[in-house]
DNA sequence: AAGGCCGAGTCACACGTGAG
DNA sequence: CTCACGTGTGACTCGGCCTT
């Protein structure tokens, strides 16, 4: 709770004793000491006033006096409404709220302790006389709330009369008049009876007056603060305009002085001297500086924007006219292309030269170059990657980087797998990591890997994304040991050639488990029973198989167990393929040939690349195979495997071979 | 369920103070 | 005397709790 400064001592507790201050006393009468008293708190007091005669009693005809109560002078109004700001409880300064209805100034604490809510007087105070309350003026207002409740038209409790809240004080003094009427009843005194009923109805009118005359001077109240609250703001504006038109004329522009005008200097309620003018300038203009300098920079900003959007559209013009549409994968991101100094310096030219499109149509032609050069050191990068088996072992010592360029491209061997560990990567699917494959898929990842342009030794070197595609050892030995199984040359088979030869191969870790789960089944399984189930995999489903299934598990340790299937098996499985329809087929296989024509990307459903070639492309009626294609590699690698059985002998030889390689 | 009670947190503004 | 600045505190709001 916080401490009020009457609570920590710093303030006395001002009297208010309404009886023994007569109102000439109030205003200026013969008591100089508590005339005194209340100009000192009246000091403390200092709400503005533009004009001094504010305050004193000749703005009381603004106030609603019409109706005058006998018990209530002008004075004692004035008082009220423009006397010292203090609690007329304890004291406590700066109270503004005026509560009409009881005639007082109640802070909230007093407000909370002393008004007893017209519900619980009955339980507070069971030996008076309830009666006693129509009798009493009553606030509407709690200490808890600064308005009153009201409720929506529909509302049930709309038309609920306003909550009553009682002084305590007022409580016991009318407890104690009404007592003493009531006590005359008793004693039997002539007259007594008639005179508490007559006392009890102008109780009750003079509490009705009371009370809608509260609601009239809550209304002027109201008003009065609008009123205040206008003149303050014309002061706050005529203050603005003067020191705008005093900046103005020492020549600073209109924008900035609108970005001022809400500065606390300016913003102010208060006369504006020459003093304060002279303390406020250096300020004001360093601020004046500050703002100029943050538009300048917005300016700028927005216009390298807008010079951005004409040199990527230059460009879109220059690739339309000089690149394939199937290389444009190919080429860098239209952003690292924008921060290619060429264009760069055309965009960053000083903001009151002209830019066009045209602009940069004379720095693209060396465009080509530059990105040709970034291509081939792109994929002498990639290649360098690719490391070299030596005939000793199967472990890494030396890599391609060598290699001659007449040599096979080593990034198209089915054992260059490439895996980009960049997060959201496009490549990511179903949360396992997807490999890389094949020159083009590589060459038109689009992670920003390679920095573009290469940077010659003159010029700045620029801060590279880091570098996630990383060439995968785990995946390319699966690849190898699959490479091996079809009998091929792991230096020389490229994934071309293991798609021609398009084998089918098993799981031998999920045939383990698929073998222990039918010995512990039943020991008296007939023969054709014992028969395992297997999936046939492409060797492309091999890989997809081992990232999807086998990443996370502890099988991850026996990577290479992918089995050639016996001939007869394998032609059975590519013959149920043939038979079965591919349930990937027509889903999202399809390519299109006019951007991608040999890039694997993902792919789509037939509908959805025809719309893409007729919108992307300008093709009315696009064909299959020329605009765009069926590519079976993603089918192979989708589709779920046929199923074929694999008898206790190849079994067998699993086991022996699984043995041996661990000897080995 | 209505409606008052009550604590906590935030905001705006008046006051105190010291400098010029 | 005027002003800037820091501080204290009443006003206000919100939301949960309690009573009727």
């Amino acid at each position: 709770m916080v401490q009020t400064r009457r609570q920590s001592g710093k303030v006395s507790i001002p009297r208010y004793d309404e009886d023994d201050l007569s109102d000439e006393e109030r205003v200026g009468g013969a008591n100089v000491h508590k005339r005194r008293r209340i100009s000192e708190f009246g000091k403390r007091r200092k709400i503005r006033r533009s004009n001094p005669k504010d305050g004193k009693l000749s703005i009381l005809p603004s106030m609603p006096l019409d109706i005058l109560f006998e018990d209530m002078s002008e004075a004692r109004w004035a008082e009220l409404l423009y006397g010292a700001t203090n609690c007329h409880l304890c004291g406590t300064m700066n109270i503004f709220n005026i509560d009409f209805a009881l005639r007082r100034r109640l802070c909230l604490s007093c407000k909370k302790t002393n008004l007893v809510y017209s519900g619980k007087f009955s339980k507070k105070f069971p030996e008076f006389d309830p009666v006693i309350l129509d009798l009493i003026p009553y606030a509407t207002i709690s200490g808890w709330r600064s308005f009153q409740r009201s409720y929506p038209p529909n509302h049930k409790l709309h038309n609920k009369p306003p909550s009553k809240y009682f002084l305590e004080s007022d409580i016991y003094s009318m407890a104690q008049t009404f007592g003493l009427l009531t006590k005359n009843i008793h004693m039997r005194k002539p007259g007594a009876k008639a005179k508490l009923e007559e006392f009890k109805k102008e109780r009750v009118e003079f509490v009705k007056d009371v009370v809608e005359y509260a609601r009239v001077c809550e209304g002027w109240a109201v008003e009065e603060y609008k009123r205040l609250s206008g003149l303050k703001d014309e002061v706050v504006t005529i203050r603005r305009n003067e020191i705008t038109s005093r900046l103005r004329s020492l020549g600073y522009d209109q924008f900035d002085l609108n970005a001022i005008s809400w500065s606390r200097h300016v913003h102010q309620y208060k006369d504006l001297t020459e003093r304060s003018w002279n303390i406020m300038l250096p300020k004001l203009e360093s601020e004046i500086k500050a703002r100029r300098e943050a538009r300048l920079r917005a300016e700028r900003h927005q216009l390298i924007r807008i010079r951005k959007r004409l040199a990527a559209s230059a460009y879109r013009n220059w690739k339309v006219k000089n690149i394939p549409g199937r290389d444009w994968s190919l080429l860098p991101q239209d952003s690292q292309v924008l921060s290619w100094e060429g264009l760069g310096s055309a965009i960053e030219v000083d903001s009151d030269v002209v830019v066009g499109e045209e602009s940069f149509e004379g720095v693209l032609g060396g465009l080509e170059e530059v990105i040709e050069k970034w291509k081939v050191d792109k994929k002498r990068k990639l290649v360098s990657l690719v490391p070299v088996a030596t005939p000793s072992s199967s472990s890494i010592s030396e890599s391609h980087a060598q290699v001659q360029d007449g040599d096979a491209n080593p990034l198209d061997l089915a054992t260059s797998i490439f895996i980009c560990t960049r997060p959201h990567c496009s490549s990511f699917r179903s949360r396992a990591l997807q490999p890389v494959l094949g020159t083009s898929q590589l060459l038109s990842h689009t992670c920003p890997c390679f920095t573009f342009p290469i940077s010659d030794s003159n010029s700045t070197p620029r801060v590279a994304a880091p570098f996630e595609l990383r060439f995968s050892e785990d995946l390319s030995r699966v690849a190898k040991s699959l490479v091996e199984c079809v009998g091929g040359d792991v230096a020389r088979m490229t994934m071309k050639d293991m798609d021609k030869r398009d084998a089918r191969f098993f799981c031998g870790a999920c045939a383990r488990v698929e073998r222990s789960g039918l010995r512990e089944g039943d020991e008296q399984l007939q023969d054709e029973e014992k028969k395992l189930e297997v999936g046939a995999l492409s060797w492309r489903a091999c890989i997809n198989h081992l990232m999807t299934i086998h990443r996370t598990q502890e099988e991850h340790q026996e990577l290479s167990d992918f089995r050639l299937l016996p001939p007869v098996l394998e032609q059975q499985a590519i013959a149920q393929e043939f038979c079965e329809p591919d349930p990937a087929f027509g889903q999202c296989a399809w390519l299109c040939a006019c951007c991608d024509c040999h890039v694997y990307c993902r792919g789509t459903s037939r509908v959805g690349v025809i719309t893409h070639v007729q919108t992307q492309h300008d093709v009315e009626n696009p064909l299959e195979d020329e605009h765009f294609v069926f590519d079976s590699r993603i089918t192979k690698l989708l589709r779920p495997p046929q199923v074929v059985r694999l008898d206790e002998e190849t079994l067998f030889g699993l086991h022996a071979h699984a043995t041996d390689h661990k000897k080995l």
